[in-house]
Formats: structure tokens, C-alpha cells, sequence
DNA sequence: TCAATAGTTCAATAAACGTTGAACATAGGG
DNA sequence: CCCTATGTTCAACGTTTATTGAACTATTGA
């Protein structure tokens, strides 16, 4: 569990690693939810996303979200706590994510965008 | 060789599989290609590509980008013209394609956007 | 101190992916 | 009519992918 895992640098952010990154719809379902905490708290920890899939498989697609730049883990005693790196990839591909977002949010059906609890909840 | 081979619908086109299809360097290259071709006659054919990689693979990854539908392929006689199926994509997930072609732009050297030809011959 | 909670690691598996080359199909020009 | 140019099809291949479950580590609260 020790330290915080390596993040690549703003500028080792790489366009066709993004792009498949978001092709992946768990992740892409991860990004929305994150994007979605922007508004709030920009936070949002593993389990806050039981719902999309079991952990071990979401820590596999955590790890590819990290480490293609995409979002930001922050160690936090038992927790992690991810944000997307917004600002980073705004300036690398300005555009870019808010387009992804918006296309993902008009297909929100279609793909299944949010976690069975939050659809059942709705809190 | 026969007839035009099948597109999905406008409306049949998902947001995963495009984004898959723009990750690979290769069909990132190649859309790249059909968008500079756009303020010219807009149609190239699959010969235009040979610097990218040979021609069987070419025809697997024409493959890929015809059926998610970001481009459109017309026979004519012995040859395939295709051209980015702009309008739908842009109906469907606006901004999303410009996005990807700018940011594609600023990392054109990084991404090896241009086939061997062109980046010799200039013309 | 002990148990529960949060998340990771690892090995296994099945499917999909990208690449190759050889063989094939088709159309057009001499 | 044949030859060439254009592009496809197919099988083979090694690689990467997403997913699973079991075992593990570390932190927290009682």
C-alpha cells in the first residue's frame, strides 16, 4: 500500500494513450463520475465505484487511468483518492476531455455511465 | 473487390468504438491524413497511405474505421476513395473530432502523423 | 490487541488486437 | 487478350487486453 504510485508528467501525457484509455467504457464511466465530483468535492475514492465493476479489476483500470495521465491518486491512510487532472489535460489537448464528456454525457444510456448504487440510490 | 462495402448509421455510431479507433497511431495517422485532405477534394484513396504501413494491414485498419464510422469508403473501379465522415460525427460528438485533429496537430512530430512520402517528398 | 475495512498483487484465462506474407480478385490500358 | 496496378482475403503469429478469484497488506476503530 505504501506511497503514492508514479504519475507521468504533464508532458509525458500522450494523445493515443488517452484516447484508448477513454475507449475503455468502465473507464470511461470512471472519468464521468470523476468529472461529475468536479462540481463537488473533486474527490472521490476506489469504492465510491464498486458499483462499475469488482476491485481488483477496477484497481487494474485505476492503474491505466493513473498512468496515462488521466487522473491523480492521492494516498490517504487506507484510502485512495482520485481526481482527473483536468487542468493538465486542458492544456495538452484543450478540448479534448470537455468533448469526450459532453459526447459520453448525450449517450449516458447507452453506455451505462453510472454505478448500479447511484442508479438505484440516486442519493 | 464487388460493391461498397457496409456503414453503420449515424446513429449507430458509439463513442467507444471511435475512440478506439483514433488510439491507434496508425488510424490516428491515417484520419489525420482525410482532414487536411477535407479543404482539398476531401477524398483520398488507400494508396495515398503506403507509407504508413503495408497494404494488408492498411485494409484491416480501413476495416476498423469504416465499420465505427468515422470514414466512408466508395469504389471506383480499381480504387477505394474514403473522406471522414465529418457531418455525422460532428451531429454525433461535437467538438470531438476537432479536438483530436488539434491536439493530434501539436504532437504531429511526437505521433508520426505523415507517411514516409509525404515527409520526403513535400509535395 | 483484534477484527473489520480498503485496497493491492498475482496467476490464470479467454478474447481481441496488430502485423505479416502469400494467394486471390478486379478493372483498365496497351 | 494479357499485363499491370489496386486492393482484399485468409491463416498464422505473438502480444496485449479485460476479467476473475484467492491470497495478501496496511490502516483504523473498538
Amino acid at each position: 500500500m505504501s506511497r503514492t504510485p508514479p504519475h507521468p508528467t504533464r508532458e509525458q501525457i500522450e494523445l493515443p494513450l488517452v484516447l484508448d484509455c477513454l475507449s475503455d467504457p468502465i473507464r470511461l464511466a470512471i472519468v464521468y463520475q470523476l468529472a461529475q465530483q468536479e462540481r463537488v468535492s473533486s474527490e472521490l475514492c476506489c469504492g465510491d465505484f464498486n458499483g462499475l465493476s469488482g476491485k481488483s479489476n477496477l484497481t487494474y483500470h485505476f492503474a491505466k487511468l493513473r498512468e496515462c495521465g488521466v487522473m491523480q491518486t492521492r494516498v490517504a491512510g487506507t484510502n485512495r483518492f482520485m481526481r482527473l487532472r483536468r487542468e493538465d489535460l486542458d492544456t495538452r489537448f484543450p478540448g479534448l476531455l470537455d468533448a469526450v464528456l459532453s459526447s459520453a454525457a448525450k449517450d449516458a444510456d447507452r453506455l451505462q455511465l453510472l454505478s448500479e448504487c447511484e442508479v438505484v440510490e440516486a442519493d
